[in-house]
DNA sequence: CCTACCGATCGGTAGG
DNA sequence: CCTACCGATCGGTAGG
């Protein structure tokens, strides 16, 4: 009954990419052993080795499965509104909203940078720049004046604001800073539109 | 003769911060070993004992000698302007050149928030909070119109606008994305105090 | 999919 | 500060 093998099979493999993504993201890669991924999925350490050949090969498929760039660039093609205020804004909760429901799934930025030494950060990019690039043609295609000339800009400085408020959201979160009102995401992006100043 | 042996002894120990500091942002925390250490250093693995009594402590002094809490939040006192703009101008390229001057300076966050679990962040939030908040007060203090009323939104908005610029800069040099004119600093202030729109 | 095992490397110690 | 070593754990393999 092949059938069944490889169905089975394919179930037990796509828990070990779930298992490798959870203990990856709260430990590091370095810090996740076989032995820790394989338990996690219910079976014993050689036992992995006949889904892939190697511990790169399973971070390799972490990647590609959740990374921020293969989860959150596809988000921005369901982004709508009226007008590039609402665009945006639409676009950036959707992007908090998907990374969210993946808890950790920012570490994996740092984790494919460093410990990784950015080895799959090209592949993962040349993936998703059509998406981006056509948000940003329906961004600037609005008629609508916007400041920076160059879409990449615009585009650099969205991300930015995002991870920064991701980030400083986890450090304080992390260390109990106290705090007045709770900063949302629309605060963010409402600077990212409209400036601090005047 | 003691003093000489101490000043040995103190020389041997900065080496070994210094060499963690190298490899540790370079490869991750798990993955730079006591030998690593030790012969970038220029002696053998159980030497470093004499200096350490764990590889945490090491990585805790690294931490608070390089955590960019730690480096970059004191030039914030030493910034300047006439204006509020001119002033946050000012802090940013500041911070800028602070990050730029360490190499992998950045590299230490994901390292402290993942690797070690965030053990040491409170301390470190602690000690340069005062810090923080002198130089806020002097942004509010200026008589002009800031827009976000919590002073601790506009911190976190100008760092998250730092860290966007450092992390999609890293991430366009890893991946050799083509793109137009080189997007600098200015600009992303630009738009943290004025916005993209209008 | 498991058991049993491999050589290599790890953090850390003893003794000088 | 070095040499020599410890027990533990690592990634990966053999054989069933």
């Amino acid at each position: 009954m092949p059938t069944t093998r490889t169905a089975g099979g394919e179930a037990t493999r796509q828990k070990l990419i779930e298992a490798s993504y959870r203990l990856i993201t709260s430990r590091g890669y370095h810090a996740t052993s076989m032995r820790d991924i394989a338990s996690e999925a219910g079976i014993t350490a050689g036992s992995i080795y006949n889904h892939f050949p190697d511990k790169e090969q399973i971070v390799k498929e972490v990647l590609l499965a959740y990374h921020p760039i293969m989860k959150v660039m596809p988000v921005l093609e369901q982004a709508e509104g009226l007008s590039v205020s609402e665009l945006i804004h639409d676009a950036a909760r959707r992007i908090m909203h998907e990374i969210d429901a993946s808890p950790g799934i920012l570490n994996l930025i740092y984790i494919e940078l460093i410990e990784l030494n950015g080895r799959h950060l090209q592949e993962l990019i040349g993936t998703m720049f059509p998406l981006v690039q056509g948000f940003l043609e329906r961004v600037y295609s609005s008629g609508e004046t916007i400041r920076p000339q160059d879409p990449l800009l615009l585009f650099r400085g969205l991300i930015g604001q995002l991870l920064g408020y991701g980030l400083t959201r986890a450090a304080i979160a992390a260390s109990s800073v106290e705090q007045g009102r709770e900063a949302s995401l629309d605060d963010f992006v409402d600077i990212f539109l409209h400036g601090v100043l005047e």
